[in-house]
DNA sequence: CTGTTAGCGCCTTCAT
DNA sequence: ATGAAGGCGCTAACAG
């Protein structure tokens, strides 16, 4: 059994509009909107009708009308340079549950940088990977920058403090008696790295070679990592304060058949709720990044602008978590 | 010095818009319009004038105004039931680079299954994980399902064929010689898994017991495992076919001070492009779902759609891979 | 080369 | 309880 849509010579080609449902129900165009939006007076009846023509047809509301007619589409624009990293990923499902719990969903950005500002489209706001591009500037307002290092712009901002991670890091591993320890770090930890004089005490190697600063890129990682190894001595610990780079240098020492924890000290950093760290062998003492929340936090940042928060811009940090597990049982075994 | 947006009074409290534009360059709407669109004729001069005033207002197009006049949002919908899972993501990247190459953007859809069908808004297409959902119904024709089972409606559909995978890791176990091995798999996996004849000729136990249905929930796939590892005698070798599963139980084996390819053989799951079975110890044994190929290709086939192909609905499937790697040496070592 | 007219689908406002 | 007008921001199709 076919209900098929085409009654009375129905045929529709474009979508349904509230026009096409008015007119199978049989009244005007506004008592279907009314009895669709539920909200106004409208007789049982005609709702009835309106409703199950509605269900026939298939009807669903064009989202552009309305985002005109209301003047906000409701819709957040998440924008990240090119690729979709981990950290990215569970970014947006912090942003995605947040958001949709407001009414609110995610458009996903490509963002080409360079592109032609004129070339983007309206999102009610947007939540930026670092500092928000320059044809988003004069809506600052309705920008949240994500785990960016503090802006120049007095603008939201979510993000953890890398910088404090690292420390911590260091710190960890001085602790259990490594002394010459490589850090492999992203440029993102805003102001160059200055070693702690708890670490100066601790009588830590204080040689600048022992710091690398990468890219996302998987080369440019391993480039860092084997000027850290070529070193001479070479490391007794390594601390990895990226996300990215932390998978290919475990892979990397694998290849060179370094036992982790027996060969050398490891510290690596993965996304807070993925914990990965937990499966490999041994396991791997990490900085957890808390990037849900940050997500989650932005999100509310920015939805709370929308609704009319004029508060002075603020730094949202959440903190990230040392977890030790076993990768990091100190020098001498 | 701060370049202000407010000379000669125009306060402009919303969105600048083409018309704020038009009145700074004292032409008409259209003109406007035309000279940022490039496209038709319009005098360098005036098209100077138009361009810079925009800039300066910072005016950037209405994305509903022109996707309401056009009749469509280049806005794809990836709809996956409530969570999001590794797999979703990496179709979600697959999608997303796929149709952000072609001018569409990617609107994350929360899901909420039996929401009403009304609430909902319009994108051009949808990619949606398995079924599509009724209120979809209408609008077949431009929804492409995602790793769903063969549909009983007639629609464009992308996956892996994980049934046959199952059986290339049996089969792949089987070879290695091991005798009793344990399935543990979603319920995703179409028609009920059945034992191949080459498997049944390899003398492997065809105790029913030995497969194991589970959910996404971690609790569920414990459970299935502990029904496994319960059993007399205990299985030599453990095939899990599922993505979200798979560290589950390797972390439960671990707990139990399983030696994984000494104590039990090992095939797990992983999305192919993160190939996180490498770095564990011993290296995983993994079907690797191409989940990435898997959103590009379906995300070209609902663009195809769109872009006016009207060929009969096509079943796209694109084969897991069996990676070897050293948890599945074979039962005597 | 530039301006005018009209209308995309919806909803707020004001009648009836 | 229902309907009629008008306009959100934009652009195709015609004028001029």
């Amino acid at each position: 059994m076919v209900t098929s849509t085409q009654e009375e010579s129905e045929k529709v080609d474009h979508r349904p509009t509230l026009h096409d449902v008015a007119r199978a129900a049989d009244v005007s165009i506004m008592t279907a909107s009314r009895a669709l939006n539920g909200q106004a007076r409208v007789s049982a009846e005609t709702r009835e009708r309106v409703l199950s023509e509605a269900a026939r047809l298939g009807y669903r509301p064009s989202f552009s009308a309305r985002a005109l007619r209301a003047r906000e589409s409701q819709l957040l624009g998440f924008r990240a340079p090119n690729l979709m990293l981990p950290v990215h990923v569970e970014i947006i499902q912090g942003a995605r549950d947040y958001a949709s719990q407001e009414g609110y969903r995610l458009l996903l950005e490509v963002d080409p940088d360079e592109s032609a500002s004129g070339d983007t489209f309206t999102t009610d706001g947007d939540l930026v990977m670092g500092e928000p591009p320059a044809f988003l500037r004069p809506s600052l307002a309705r920008c949240v920058s994500l785990m960016g290092r503090p802006s120049a712009y007095d603008i939201d901002a979510c993000g953890t403090n890398l910088a404090e991670a690292t420390l911590d890091a260091l710190h960890h591993l001085a602790d259990k008696g490594y002394r010459r320890i490589g850090l492999l770090h992203h440029a993102l930890i805003s102001p160059a790295f200055s070693p702690s004089q708890r670490l100066i005490d601790s009588g830590c190697d204080q040689d600048p070679e022992l710091i690398q600063v990468v890219s996302n890129d998987k080369s440019s990682v391993l480039e860092g990592l084997s000027r850290l190894m070529s070193l001479d001595p070479r490391p007794d610990a390594i601390a990895v304060v990226h996300v990215v780079g932390t998978p290919h240098v475990l892979r990397e020492l694998h290849r060179h058949h370094f036992v982790i924890g027996r060969d050398i000290g490891f510290v690596g950093t993965e996304v807070s709720s993925s914990e990965w760290g937990d499966l490999i062998a041994p396991r791997m003492t990490a900085i957890q990044v808390p990037a849900r929340q940050v997500g989650a936090e932005g999100a509310a940042r920015l939805i709370a602008r929308l609704r009319g928060d004029r508060s002075p811009a603020r730094q949202i940090t959440i903190p990230t978590m040392l977890i030790e597990r076993e990768s990091t049982p100190g020098p001498w075994r």
